[in-house]
DNA sequence: ACTTGTCCACGAATGTATTTTTTATGCATA
DNA sequence: TATGCATAAAAAATACATTCGTGGACAAGT
């Protein structure tokens, strides 16, 4: 029997690890926006060539982290207002939706699972002092997981999807403006306020928090996109 | 100075060629709904080697038309009904606030595009007789590019980006249905009633109209995978 | 005799190394 | 200063090697 944790997982392709290591160095920032992506240096970096380094970006590129120039390669997907604001929209119309469906099909296993990733979170946020939080990956990993267990009961999986996705695009821009920016967001309320509408299935309340929530976040880091100009941002 | 009608438009990429050559084999049902995708098939099948290949079959799985499975190959994405009425669901929440969002901020260059559009859709119909509409491969583009043009003046990239994708998605359905079955579906009026309400600016029943256009092609398929019992489905 | 499990071989998917083609860069020349 | 050619760099594609599942044969046990 092969124990997972030895050396390098064997089983898992390459082709996805190298997709998973590449996603999360676009997503926590490891990479300029605009930087181009150049195989044979990510070749080296991730210790694995060409073949599924390509197949690796060419999915990433469909989920908008990346963008492909033909025959000129492959970038980072840069970081504009445009971007945030579209962003922020389409998310609202996608999680909401997907939050409705999850309060109104959500049983006693779904509630259990909010309370756990909720209670999860305010446990990094308690410990956690007052340095960014957006910037501290155990954070990011249970704030990502605090806001898809709210979902997970949805009972559509294509919009299960999307806001995955969507939420890893959105990751990019939080880090961001955590990173450039000097005051800090506090967003512990606004989750436990969440945490309380979606428990009690008040949906309209739970809808109207999640929309200030995310168009919170949109503004901030619109702000801090054209506010500090020369920050490395068109 | 290469020209394009050439033996093979030298400067699009291949792995871009086997991309939307495999998209429009899968999307017309030139493969059976679960069917394996081998690459070595497809190789010859579009002359162009493996990396390319899996490149394009990489993009495509990332849009839910292509399934992986780890160290098994590709499959066709199964046709099902969960899937149908998944699919209707995410293509009217989008869809609706596409098309209400290019109502708002549409211009005269939109509206002549979309009579454009709605216009060719009427004279390939009125050619066509009564044969099934939806396997004809002229009239399936003038009804994409009609639905699509009535999208064209939102104002959010995403939006139009996701409507795209599930247009093709439904297409698949769409195609299914529509040769598995006897009685054929008029959409003119539907299409008919559409351009009226979008040209007079009336979203909430232009809205209206989409929803119902996409219910009833979701029932209609719907029906179609689940009646006639052994038709190639599960 | 039939089932059940193991091992081997074949085929297909995955990954590497290499070649080809395209694009970008620098230098010389007008 | 602009233009064209030569050179270098990188992307795209191919050919080749490796690894991994699948199915069949054979052996052991029921």
């Amino acid at each position: 029997m092969a124990h997972d944790t030895d050396a390098a997982e064997p089983e898992v392709p390459l082709a996805e690890r190298a997709y998973r290591a590449l996603r999360q160095a676009i997503v926590r920032g490891e990479f300029e926006p605009g930087a181009r992506l150049r195989v044979e240096e990510l070749s080296r970096r991730f210790d694995v060539s060409s073949s599924p380094l390509r197949e690796a970006l060419n999915r990433l590129s469909e989920q908008g982290l990346v963008r492909t120039l033909e025959n000129r390669g492959f970038r980072v997907a840069p970081l504009t207002v445009a971007g945030v604001a579209d962003l922020a929209r389409v998310r609202t119309l996608v999680e909401c939706e997907a939050l409705r469906d999850a309060i109104a099909h959500g049983g006693d296993d779904w509630e259990a699972q909010v309370v756990a990733a909720a209670h999860a979170l305010a446990l990094a946020e308690r410990r956690h002092g007052d340095a960014p939080r957006a910037l501290d990956d155990d954070w990011s990993a249970r704030h990502r997981a605090f806001h898809l267990s709210l979902y997970a009961a949805c009972t559509s999986p294509l919009l299960l999807e999307l806001a995955d996705v969507l939420f890893d695009n959105a990751e990019r821009y939080r880090r961001w403006s955590a990173s450039h920016r000097k005051t800090l967001r506090r967003k512990h309320d606004e989750h436990q306020q969440l945490l309380k509408a979606t428990l009690a299935r008040d949906a309209n309340r739970a809808l109207e928090l999640l929309r200030q929530h995310i168009s919170g976040t949109e503004r901030l880091v619109a702000a801090a996109l054209n506010g500090p100009a020369g920050n490395g941002l068109p």
